[in-house]
DNA sequence: GTCGTGGGTGAACGTCCGTGCACTCAATGT
DNA sequence: ACATTGAGTGCACGGACGTTCACCCACGAC
């Protein structure tokens, strides 16, 4: 038999915050944010409407928890990709199709929440919109300084690393966005991995190219 | 005196219909379609909520309408972008920035039929989604077209065509939402106007040079 | 001049919504 | 052992929702 734990207080009130969490990502999936009612998600989690309370004063304050943990999941994947990039420190090609593969991996791993992030990004509530933009504002900054210090970039100023950024970091953003259309069908897959490489290489080498050549 | 010509049926019909799109499209600006409720629309209108049904079945074809009506706009607008193509003929740095002056134009003339495909691109109603999705698709198709005919460009594969294409519509998308939530401050908006011609010029510099060293 | 069509009305329905309030009762601190 | 706390309950409310139906009555065809 189950060896039962008594499971304390704390515990179990965090296991309904995470079942709501869980439930409200999950419910908001074909919709969004913005027309989720507090009973839906207290129906779906077994508690009675106003036990929401409990946990979050409203569908709003949940979701700009639910935008802290799905932007906790992509720091985690920025992290992978930074690490990678330190250990290989090879060639542009290897860079770019180890950081496709570890996007993939990742959007297939937590669909929900970067399916979240791509919906409320532009239909969420207000609050839960500007959070996000101003995540996203925070991995571009990342990424600029990230690419500052890999070698053969010396040409490029503050301002160019800025665009570039923003280029590829919206290149990213559309690229996760298919991947989760395709909704697991693995030859899809390919193909968006497939065009994200391509465009991640078109991309550099013309930024590369930059500089160099910066009038018509 | 104004000589108030007596307006006939049909003109009239059609004169309420077009205050329900509107009002629709004015009215889920801060939320979306799956959160906008007929008797909203009915009430912004000032019409009684059952009066709607003449128009329209459900608020989901009215935004199936939305759409037609938006992607009326992105046309006449890559119309404009062609028709100077031809005309000048000249080099890229030309066209990129007149095309970037023609999208900054046309978003701020039809800031709300842009805004609604941006968010209900991601937000709306599964149909409404998916025929979004179709048009851009579209879009892209003919962008690839046209990226054909231009001179100096005979090494690109249709494949890449295919992948150039998708890169660019998904900049100027993102460029159209930034347009969007710059909200019509001029400076912020030809800040982005800029990084939009630097990114296109990177993009292009680096497809041109991208089959001349398909490797690293 | 008569009459049918159809855009717009107004009341009513059943359902779902957010929220307030008084309550229970098991886990906890003393 | 006892008192406290707080997650979850149950009920009730006022309001917004989509949709139904029977009803107007001006316009336009005849």
């Amino acid at each position: 038999m189950s060896e039962t734990r008594p499971e304390s207080r704390l515990e179990r009130k965090e296991r309904t915050r995470r079942a709501i969490l869980d439930a409200a990502l999950e419910l908001c999936e074909d919709s969004s944010l913005v027309a989720l009612s507090l009973r839906q998600v207290a129906g779906r989690v077994g508690i009675v409407p106003t036990g929401f309370y409990r946990h979050f004063e409203s569908i709003e304050s949940l979701g700009m928890t639910l935008v802290d943990e799905s932007f906790a999941s992509l720091r985690a994947m920025l992290r992978d990709v930074r690490r990678m990039d330190r250990d290989f420190s090879g060639s542009f090609a290897v860079i770019v199709d180890r950081s496709v593969e570890i996007l993939v991996e990742h959007v297939a791993r937590q669909r929900a929440h970067f399916a979240f992030i791509a919906r409320e990004r532009t239909a969420g509530p207000p609050a839960v919109r500007d959070a996000i933009r101003h995540e996203i504002d925070l991995c571009e900054r990342e990424l600029a300084t990230d690419l500052a210090r890999i070698p053969g970039t010396d040409a490029w100023s503050g301002e160019d690393l800025r665009i570039l950024s923003n280029l590829i970091v919206h290149a990213m953003v559309s690229t996760a966005e298919s991947l989760i259309a395709a909704a697991g069908r693995p030859a899809m897959e390919e193909q968006i991995a497939a065009t994200a490489r391509t465009q991640l290489r078109m991309v550099i080498i013309g930024a590369l190219q930059w500089r160099s050549r910066a009038g018509d």
